[in-house]
DNA sequence: CTTCTTACA
DNA sequence: TGTAAGAA
C-alpha cells in the first residue's frame, strides 16, 4: 500500500510516517516512480511505534527496540540489554513520580482550606 | 487527485 | 509535525 493508505489505516499523518522512515524504523520499498510501498506488517509496526512513543521513548531507542521485534536472533542479546536498560530507566522515572506525588499529597493535606460557601 | 522533496512566519 | 511550493 502507498503512504496515504497506511496513514488512513493507522491514524498517523503522512508526515510522521515519512519521519519514521527517516529515522529508520520503517523501511518501505519504492516503486519505479519513487513512491513508498508499505506492507501489512508495517501497520502493526506503526502501532508499536505509537505505543512506545506514548511511553515516552525516543525514536532512536524505538528503532533499536523494533529491531528486536524483527526477529534477528544474532542481535537478540544486545537487544535485551537495551530493553533492560530502558526498563531500569523508566523504573527510576516512576520512583521519582511516586516521590513527587507524596510530596503533593502532603502539601494538599496541610493547605486544606475551609469549606467555601456559594458566592 | 496522490506522492515526492525541501524548507520554514 | 504542520504546511507550502514545484514537479512527477
Amino acid at each position: 500500500m502507498k503512504i496515504g493508505e497506511l496513514a488512513d489505516r493507522t491514524g498517523v499523518s503522512v508526515r510522521a510516517l515519512r519521519y519514521y522512515e527517516e529515522k529508520g524504523v520503517l523501511r518501505p520499498d519504492r516503486t519505479a516512480a519513487g513512491y513508498r510501498i508499505f506492507t501489512d506488517a508495517d501497520v502493526r509496526t506503526v502501532s508499536h511505534i505509537q505505543r512506545l512513543l506514548a511511553a515516552g521513548l525516543g525514536m532512536d531507542l524505538i528503532g533499536q527496540i523494533l529491531a528486536c521485534l524483527s526477529g534477528d536472533t544474532l542481535l537478540l542479546d544486545a537487544c535485551r540489554e537495551r530493553l533492560e536498560a530502558e526498563r531500569r530507566r523508566i523504573t527510576g522515572d516512576i520512583d521519582q513520580l511516586v516521590h513527587t506525588r507524596s510530596l503533593l499529597d502532603d502539601l494538599l493535606a496541610t493547605t486544606r482550606a475551609p469549606a467555601r460557601r456559594s458566592a
